[in-house]
DNA sequence: GCGATAACTTAGGGTCGTTAAGTTAGCCCG
DNA sequence: CGGGCTAACTTAACGACCCTAAGTTATCGC
């Protein structure tokens, strides 16, 4: 019953490491920590014992290296910052349109939110380095380079000019509500996940251009607003 | 150190409760829950033992009402999903405009979770009651209520007709990414809460609707419909 | 009043995060 | 080349946790 080997691994007692290199450890440790997230599925069950029987160590050597587990799991979350801006910077490459830009930074995000469920949880559901300064998740260079392209949206006359900072937290608000759910509760009937996120996405998108068009009716004269619309021929109606 | 009185109060042994009533006890156990919940702000803070000693009973018995610490969990949020409804009506009491309506339902749901942030983590951000039915979401009166809602935004001619599961889905989702962030991450620089959770809804109400417009097209497209919109005169530009 | 049994308690097994104190191995320096 | 300094790690253990098995006590029907 104790150390099921699929899951575990014991791996047998590392050699001491040489005399500088501390860090070897630590990097190795980053490492099991994210084996242990992706097998186990969530930060409570990934414990330090399990990750440092994974290294080939016992317990508190992982405290040399890391002041508790919310350290461990921090260090675990700047990793994967920087795969999430690699697949997002990958998903625009060549592509020149900023709202095109836009799109497909959105569907990168979740993309990648789905496919490593248990990262994304860690990422964004958890209060954890809370009184951390805000560059955490703002200075990331994923944020950083979203940020740039609604800047781009704007110069490009899709959104009115002004700070994009507001924009993106919005834009940001709808990309996360959907990876959030589809992650959370797969079980709905979201049909395909890449169509619905899609459909938030644009949606998004598209509200936040149109809110910046026709400035802030109340609803009765936004329903005026559209039946006008629907009245008049469409490009692709 | 042990047992700060403020967050804890042993509460004098209560007395055995008389023969047919355990589901008395079940009640206290629920609301004890919800008491630590709220002050101790998680579901991994909030120990049997505390909720146990909170009603005056020792841990075991929570068992004879509870299969588990998640089935306690569970019991908490059925609690909790008949509140949200609850505010949810109260907020469109007397309103008739259904785009108002569903303007208000989103408000009150975003002012809910950030009025009971750790019940909104609960509810929101776990896995558990994954393989329990569906209908423990979509089957709440919260839910439901909001399904007529988008249901007499279509008959409205708001969005086009058709099955109103999925643009409920949808606005939930954009309703449920900035209640989240702004519960997760309150230190990002969000302005007044109310308002940006006004501008997201807004956002994915008028771009759903929109998209319901204009159809499918692809970015160039939609920016060169956009073009044209501006110049022509706005009521409110 | 007296069993039957619902409503609890005591005791404890196993896991967890974390710390204190000990031990071993690599490296520097004579 | 060998002695010691200290980085790198281990052993042992504390306290808190969830949960269970087995015992005890009070209430109620008769």
């Amino acid at each position: 019953m104790t150390s099921n080997p699929s899951v575990h691994r014991p791996a047998a007692r590392r050699r001491r490491a040489p005399r500088g290199s501390g860090e070897l450890l630590r990097g190795e440790i980053i490492a099991a920590a994210r084996d242990c997230l992706n097998r186990l599925g969530s930060a409570d069950a990934m414990s330090i014992r399990a990750v440092a029987s994974h290294v080939g160590v016992t317990p508190p050597s992982i405290y040399l290296h890391f002041a508790d587990k919310e350290a461990l799991l921090d260090a675990v979350l700047v990793d994967l910052f920087t795969e999430l801006d690699d697949v997002m910077q990958q998903a625009v490459a060549g592509i020149s349109h900023p709202l095109e830009r836009l799109r497909q930074q959105g569907l990168a995000y979740v993309r990648f939110a789905r496919s490593s469920p248990e990262y994304y949880r860690l990422a964004t559901m958890n209060v954890r380095t809370e009184a951390g300064n805000v560059d955490a998740i703002l200075g990331t260079a994923a944020f950083t380079h979203f940020l740039g392209t609604v800047s781009e949206c704007m110069d490009a006359g899709i959104f009115a000019s002004g700070d994009p900072l507001p924009i993106a937290l919005e834009l940001w608000a709808a990309a996360h509500g959907i990876a959030s759910l589809l992650v959370a509760k797969p079980y709905l009937p979201w049909g395909d996940p890449e169509v619905v996120a899609e459909h938030v996405l644009r949606a998004a998108a598209i509200g936040h251009a149109v809110a910046d068009l026709i400035g802030d009716p109340d609803c009765p004269q936004f329903s005026a607003w559209l039946a006008a619309e629907q009245a008049r021929p469409q490009p692709a109606g």
